[in-house]
DNA sequence: TATCCACAGGAAATCAGGGTGT
DNA sequence: ACACCCTGATTTCCTGTGGATA
């Protein structure tokens, strides 16, 4: 924003607010294209929604529920739908209520942290360090306030994304640790729920979990473009005003959120943003215009965003590629490029160690795995067996997310000298 | 066709930094 | 102060390998 002599805003603040007020709106509802939002209807996952009823139901006679696993790709309406039966089960006029927790695996992501939150959620006094405790301690704790809290009433532990801890130490043992964690209740009993993103998660898990997770899992498939069309359609009668839409918006998050992403979470942030675009733009409607420029918007934003909030060894190593494909464009980079690039880059930045060949390939590994770099193997006869490394999206990108780092921007000039 | 480069990538150990109760 | 716990990041050690070259 730029300022003139009289410190007055060249952005007129006022003028823009009584713009803004007195323009045409567009929302109704932004929160309904939230994906945290849980509507009244869910399109489309009528057997799903029957059959974790049909499974939670005897909570409110008091019963356990069996244990019980959700699991289909990202975006397929895991999450919403576990709500939605929670949200059911709670309206019903029965004398026993049961409670929920919720816990996302990817912040509380090891046994400790998942009991430490279970108790803090539930206790209002004494609150249970982030680190420090023996977790037997906790553990025991946790009983005792179950048991004395919630007398004879069911508690259901739902454990989303539970697929993120899939290759870490503890996963066995954190499920391990819940299933047990009924067994010691006396009084109050719990139900797990336990929600994957991933097919074929359970592949090395533990076989008595797995058959303590019932034999059959609910599965979310992948909504069609149709499906997510009546999605999109349903949500949207909730968000926007009546008229804003043009026709082939809906058409066109569809098929964009489908082809680029697969899942329904994007369609929705695609529509509110391109609804949000409109608004700034104080037009009257939503149009394809709108639509592409979200696209390109969350393209971007979500890069960028991603890549600054990686580990500062993983950006430094973003930046090795970045300097060699810029001082050196017809060079192929190998694994032992980076290795040496970082390492000299490393030596630049005070407080940062270089790391060992082992770490760096994990890296690569790690960002060639989210698309941001491609690396494939490939053999060179005499020269060794090796990775072969390049950008796979626009360097300009990689270059406007890497300025914004403020450890690395001053060395995005540094050249570094090959052999 | 045997060789050998420059790594890949698994498993286990180690380190550092947060904390505890005694 | 001390012994110990939990965790994430990294190192150490390791075995394996595709294919151009000698």
């Amino acid at each position: 924003m730029l300022k003139n002599h009289n410190n007055n805003y060249k952005f007129n603040i006022d003028k823009f607010y009584k713009n803004y007020l007195k323009g045409p709106r567009i929302f109704k509802n932004r929160d309904a294209l939230e994906s945290s939002y849980v509507p009244d209807k869910l399109p489309h996952r009528d057997t799903q929604i029957k059959d974790i009823i049909e499974k939670t139901a005897c909570a409110l006679l008091g019963d356990t529920p069996q244990n019980f696993l959700c699991y289909g790709m990202i975006g397929t309406g895991k999450t919403v739908t576990i709500r939605y039966v929670s949200q059911k089960l709670a309206q019903e006029n029965s004398k026993i209520k049961p409670s929920w927790i919720y816990i996302n695996c990817n912040i509380f992501s090891t046994p400790y942290r998942i009991l430490a939150h279970i108790y803090n959620t539930i206790s209002r006094q004494d609150k249970i360090p982030p680190t420090g405790l023996l977790k037997d301690i906790i553990f025991k704790n946790l009983i005792r306030l179950l048991d004395s809290k919630f007398g004879n009433s069911i508690f259901f532990l739902v454990l989303d994304e539970i697929n993120v801890l899939a290759d870490k130490k503890g996963f066995n043992e954190i499920l391990c640790d819940l299933i047990k964690l009924n067994e010691n209740l006396d009084n109050c009993k719990t139900s797990l729920i336990v929600i994957s993103n991933k097919l074929k998660f359970w592949e090395n898990l533990d076989p008595r979990i797995i058959s303590n997770l019932g034999e059959e899992h609910i599965l979310f498939p992948l909504y069609s473009t149709d499906q997510l069309k009546d999605i999109l359609i349903e949500r949207s009668k909730i968000s926007f005003l009546k008229g804003v839409l043009t026709k082939e918006v809906i058409p066109l998050c569809t098929v964009l959120a489908t082809m680029k992403y697969g899942y329904a979470q994007k369609a929705l942030e695609l529509l509110r943003r391109a609804g949000e675009l409109a608004e700034r733009a104080q037009n009257k409607i939503i149009t394809v215009k709108h639509v592409r420029k979200a696209q390109k918007e969350l393209e971007n934003d979500y890069i960028k965003e991603y890549i600054k909030n990686l580990p500062l060894q993983a950006q430094i190593i973003l930046l090795s590629i970045y300097l060699i494909s810029k001082f050196n464009p017809e060079h192929t980079i190998i694994s032992g490029d980076i290795y040496n690039i970082h390492s000299k880059v490393a030596e630049l930045i005070p407080g940062v160690r270089q790391l060992t060949r082992r770490r760096i390939a994990d890296y690569i590994n790690d960002l060639s795995l989210v698309g941001i770099i491609s690396a494939e193997v490939k053999s060179m006869g005499h020269y060794g067996r090796t990775k072969i490394i390049k950008f796979d999206i626009r360097m300009k990108l990689i270059e406007k997310a890497l300025v914004k780092i403020d450890r690395i921007q001053g060395i995005l000039n540094y050249k570094p000298i090959f052999l």
